[in-house]
DNA sequence: TGATTGACAAGAATTATTCCTGGTTGATAA
DNA sequence: TTATCAACCAGGAATAATTCTTGTCAATCA
């Protein structure tokens, strides 16, 4: 299936914004902020709005497309969804990389306090090679 | 050991108003936002300003007597930390519990790409037995 | 005592994100 | 083909969370 088809199966239309917004998502590990798409992007397509680029984010997400990172407190951090998987940040230059490795918990129901599990997200820290270099 | 001596052991100051907000997150279980601290603190600490309530965080999760949430989008939440531990949170009202139980994983190294790891935090997500009722 | 330091309140500034508005576009159907 | 309509877009204003700045005060110290 091409990525138009998916789409249009999907329901939404694929627009040049989208297709830019995807295209640059795919395949990049960097987990980039919507400021840094939006950088991105623009040189390509100088006429896209920060705006869009949320909006696109939103309706990626909603589909399952676009996972939405909260890991890093400063702020939100986007990335490609192939198949579940995890993340590690750097405690100092909060470089994320994935961890390619599904977590499967059960907790007892003592635990969840009424709670219907629908999914979890490990996040793993640490010190990245460059950063441990300088000291 | 008294709390105001463990505070003066640890080097920082143990002035009211960090011990309003100290005693206002001890046993608190609802993972308050900076925003909630403040409005909560301030009925008997009517000079109190968020400032101070930020600048006291910053001081207790230094000391490791406080963890910040990203689990929330829209905010950073905070709780007291006695024993490590998860958390669970509502993917609807986003009431968030604690999840008393530490996982420790191993990864490959192959998977760590040179990180040193110091820690990790697990997100479950659900939906509470609230928000379930109301469909 | 006088100097130094840490902490505080208040509010300004910054940053990320959301919201609003008016204008396009492109698919649909009369 | 042309009119209609919904989805989408750019641009910028608005909002919300958080950080920064400044002047003041109180405790500590030489
Ligand atoms: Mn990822
Ligand atoms: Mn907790
Ligand atoms: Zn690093
Ligand atoms: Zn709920």
């Amino acid at each position: 299936m091409r990525i138009s088809d998916k789409y249009r199966y999907l329901g939404i239309k694929l627009t040049p914004q989208r297709l830019a917004i995807l295209s640059y998502l795919d395949g990049n590990r960097s987990h980039p902020s919507a400021e840094d798409i939006y950088r991105s992007v623009r040189k390509e397509f100088p006429t896209m709005s920060v705006s869009t680029v949320y909006n696109t984010l939103d309706v990626l997400k909603e589909k399952g497309d676009v996972q939405e990172l909260t890991i890093d407190p400063r702020k939100k951090r986007y990335g490609p969804v192939n198949t579940p998987h995890n993340h590690l940040m750097c405690n100092k230059c909060r470089h994320i990389v994935d961890i390619n490795k599904e977590f499967k918990f059960t907790l007892p129901s003592s635990m969840t306090e009424g709670f219907e599990l629908t999914g979890n997200h490990v996040e793993f820290f640490g010190f990245c090679s460059n950063c441990r270099k300088k000291q």
